[in-house]
DNA sequence: CTTGACCCTCACGTAGACGTCAGGTTTTAG
DNA sequence: CTAAAACCTGACGTCTACGTGAGGGTCAAG
């Protein structure tokens, strides 16, 4: 499929696909003309870059995990198998500390609430 | 006390700081010659603040859930609450995101540990 | 009273992931 | 065959939360 497709199926700009081949996150083969090309397994790829980017990871940080995710069929190198490790956890902190902030603002809420609930009645 | 000590209590820049008072976030008194003062209260201000933006929120949206904060005993306008639960909502969905991305990172590592023990044992 | 640490206000610099316009080629529909 | 749609390569613009000097007051110590 051509670029304009894969942003469609995937939900990213074309810009941003172009951006990902840049910075070695993402091939495609060129037609004569230099028009680029995508197999059926780009969506998905596309898919896991988006889902690595919104957990935070710098596209060169993605790029040190590609490894792992390219070729689970190959001896994976060390150093990406534990870059890999070291970003879930850093990713499992994060997420606790959201969950800690939610919490507090549903604290701040329920003050509120309770606040509101008393002038009512009063 | 002045701006360093905050700084330092609070764990964030003096730049910063001045940032958030730009930004409608914090407020001080001066002092004749113009020097920032703050309270005890500004130390869990500004670690609230810090908390907010580690959610993804931006200064903008920080300031409009600021009447939750400040005046939890005063009438707190419902805009301000109902933007507040429905960046909680944002939140949650975020952190749900997160726990997803989390497992598949999970998954892969799975996958590259047990080709590598595959190729270790064969 | 001077030195050094701390504070002030501009105001430009930064990084990351794209957005967007320019100027030109290619493909597709009719 | 032609016009619109889609694609190409630069390359500058954008937004946010500050970093980083420049140039200059201020305050406690010696």
């Amino acid at each position: 499929m051509r670029i304009g497709e894969l942003s469609a199926r995937a939900g990213v700009s074309v810009r941003a696909l172009r951006y990902y081949e840049e910075q070695d996150l993402l091939t495609s083969t060129r037609s004569g003309s230099g028009q680029r090309h995508y197999t059926e397994s780009a969506v998905e790829r596309v898919v896991f870059l988006q889902r690595m980017y919104a957990a935070g990871l710098s596209s060169r940080t993605i790029a040190e995990l590609l490894p792992c995710v390219e070729s689970p069929s190959e001896e994976t190198s060390d150093a990406a198998l534990a870059r890999m490790a070291e970003e879930r956890d850093r990713l499992s902190a994060h997420i606790a500390d959201l969950i800690r902030t939610r919490d507090s603002l549903d604290a701040l809420m329920a003050v509120n609430r309770a606040h509101r609930e008393t002038l009512r009645t009063a």
